[in-house]
DNA sequence: AAATTAATCTTGACACTGTAAAGATATAAT
DNA sequence: ATTATATCTTTACAGTGTCAAGATTAATTT
């Protein structure tokens, strides 16, 4: 049984999944294409009948851990009042701790053209990074109860954002001294930057 | 006249030189040793009696650029008062500046473990990372002035860091709807950012 | 000044990489 | 059953990082 069929039957789903185990493992430095088809028991050209190029099944494992992202973000905001500031909180602290969770992750999803951001509550937010969308239509449902204006929610969106996109990538920073304390320092720190 | 000699006199310096023009014409992706090598007009193995490594070529340049940086961000609070709040802003207004200036230098500097930070104001400070520490130092100066607590002053830190490297990371994404307006709109939220 | 040592550069080689072309095999459609 | 399509393999090539051995020059010692 288990014979070695021609046919793989799931490759990309395979080549994407395995691309991040290797990702994880050896770093984004040593990620090659013909490893990711090794783990896979394929051939190295393989992977070219899923995917144009090694870019290509890079964004798409990107796209997966977007996805986990932004699942994790709902789930944090899962029952709670979207007319809160605390939900914005809430949310942004699960943001952080994605990445502190999974630090690799913030190198990879951020180093590259693939985040598109449009600060406007129409269509044309369609396209946006997910898991920017959910901050942003966060702030817009609790600002908008508290009379701000667009303009306003617009900064508050980015002010908030760089916050926590910022922390992110320092508490993901090799040698900085600030481990262990960072959930509850993040807690303030965020509780005091959205407060005003 | 300019005959090409056995050795060529500086080839140290001109690698790092040549591998920041590469860099910042090709993007990290199409670097390569043998480029810069051939920019430098040696052969491929060159290199290898000046730098251990690829990497160990990479971390030049990063310090290279770094010291850009550094210089900048001294220049940004040259003949200012070191106990105004206004200081610190100046300083982090600079500070995004640098990187929509050089937007390829946001992700080649903080894509590997090259930065160290420490928030004590004692000698483990020496080894952090420049920028970060005229960020500290001058907070402390600043907030020490208005009664702070040392605790204080690093959540402080902490935010402003996280703030204005936010920020930065924004800012040079592609694809972000908030050109133009950057300069101004930066100068607002670190302005409210800072007064509290 | 001559001889020796050390630093710097070249050549040639190897294993590994991304990717393309051509062909093999299995699946789907007719 | 035949054809067409999708998927995979084999082979090949140019580019890469890196090493070892040797060539050339500069620095140091005598």
């Amino acid at each position: 049984m288990n014979e070695k069929k021609y046919h793989h039957g799931n490759l990309k789903q395979c080549l994407i999944e395995a691309g991040i185990e290797l990702l994880n493992g050896e770093g984004e430095t040593h990620f090659s294409l013909r490893k990711v088809a090794a783990i896979c028991a394929v051939s190295n050209a393989a992977p070219y009948s899923h995917f144009k190029n090694k870019e290509e099944l890079l964004e798409a494992m990107k796209n997966y851990v977007t996805e986990q992202f932004t699942e994790q973000l709902n789930n944090a905001i899962k029952g709670e009042n979207m007319e809160q500031p605390n939900t914005i909180i809430k949310m942004g602290k699960s943001y952080i701790m994605f990445f502190i969770n999974h630090p690799q992750y913030f190198q990879f999803l951020f180093s590259q053209p693939c985040i598109r951001v449009n600060l406007n509550m129409n269509d044309e937010g369609k396209g946006n990074f997910p898991p920017f969308e959910l901050l942003k239509e966060l702030h817009f449902r609790v600002l908008k109860k508290y009379g701000f204006s667009d303009e306003k929610i617009k900064d508050a969106i980015i002010s908030s954002w760089a916050t926590v996109h910022g922390l992110a990538a320092i508490a993901t920073m090799e040698g900085v001294i600030y481990d262990g304390i960072w959930e509850n320092k993040i807690e303030d720190i965020i509780s005091n930057k959205e407060e005003n």
